[in-house]
DNA sequence: AGATGTTTATTTACAT
DNA sequence: ATGTAAATAAACATCT
């Protein structure tokens, strides 16, 4: 362990996964998906330790997106050049850091087999659609309206997306929100709380489309999004380094101090969800409070799928 | 040829 | 100690 001289952490490896690093990436863009190189230059960007061993690295991410259902693939338009397709977040994958651990999630992310034939599963499917070429693939290749009412200045904005070859379900001024970290961190985000929930995970299963502003959270939530590099922010990538410093920290005193207030999300040991006890009104099954997230595919094609999802259940 | 994806296999590390 | 998520390696396919 190196005796912190400054810049110590730096090139330390951050206490992220690939899959979070990928998650962080995606949801940083404003347009909640990202081609594989611009995934790529987020993590390098902000992390020093990954502009070496491209290599090795960049192939594990790959792994990652092919691998893990959470992640899914978006065609470019026509008048999206560019090489590869983009890379979004699977709208029913959740919390996947629930636990408050951005290294190891509780549990797999995995997407049922025959999820395209019920919209009913979630709202958020009707922005995917059955195009099951190759069976087995994950998802169906989504055609996913990303059409923004207006993209966030910035990155490359695109035009709004009305669909392919005409079919459409749009969710009229809707942005499908990806991935409720909220829950992690975003509870005191401001009008959030309804009955102890955060409001867009709310909306999210109550199948209303979450708006943007609401998504934006996300910069709160991953101590490094909106962050970058010593060359490009002015701020010297160890100071900004020494944010993730406190690995060992319990994600208890992390999210909430003593006024209860929220605090970065400062990724932390795997631990036992402290207020995961018996939920009030929940009672039964252990498998039906299961999150949704931790469900096989097994379980789901079996009709155990638990139609309430992690982010009522626990949080 | 190189970037992008997919897949299988093996190893490592963490949780329970 | 056992189960499993994540990391790593590598073969291979596709597309530009």
């Amino acid at each position: 362990m190196p005796r912190p001289g400054k810049n110590s952490y730096s090139d330390q490896k951050p206490p992220y996964s690939y899959i979070s690093l990928t998650a962080m990436a995606i949801q940083n863009s404003s347009e909640k998906m990202l081609p594989l190189s611009d995934i790529y230059k987020f993590i390098m960007d902000r992390f020093p330790y990954y502009r070496e061993n491209t290599q090795r690295w960049q192939n594990s991410l790959r792994h990652n997106l092919s691998f893990n259902d959470c992640f899914i693939k978006i065609p470019r338009r026509p008048d999206q050049p560019g090489k590869g397709s983009f890379w979004a977040l699977h709208p029913d994958c959740g919390d996947m850091f629930e636990n408050g651990s951005f290294l190891r999630r509780r549990k797999r992310f995995k997407v049922l087999r025959a999820e395209h034939m019920s919209c009913k599963s979630s709202p958020m499917m009707h922005y995917f659609h059955h195009h099951h070429h190759h069976p087995g693939s994950k998802l169906t290749t989504a055609s996913a309206h990303h059409e923004h009412p207006a993209g966030p200045a910035g990155v490359g904005r695109l035009p709004p997306f009305q669909g392919y070859g005409g079919i459409s379900c749009a969710q009229p001024g809707g942005f499908k929100h990806p991935f409720a970290i909220e829950n992690i961190i975003g509870r005191d985000y401001k009008g959030v709380v309804a009955g102890g929930l955060p409001l867009s995970s709310v909306m999210h299963h109550l199948g209303y489309p979450v708006p943007p502003q609401l998504s934006s959270v996300v910069n709160s939530m991953w101590p490094h999004v909106g962050m970058l590099s010593e060359s490009m922010s002015g701020v010297p990538v160890s100071a900004a380094a020494s944010e993730y410093a406190p690995f060992g920290v319990s994600a208890k005193g992390l999210y909430h101090n003593a006024s209860g207030q929220t605090l970065p999300a400062v990724p932390v040991p795997i631990k036992p969800t402290p207020s995961l006890g018996p939920v009030p009104g929940l009672s039964g099954p252990a498998h039906l409070c299961t999150p949704a997230s931790a469900m096989e595919k097994s379980d789901l094609l079996e009709g155990k799928a638990n139609p309430l999802h992690p982010a009522l259940l626990l949080s």
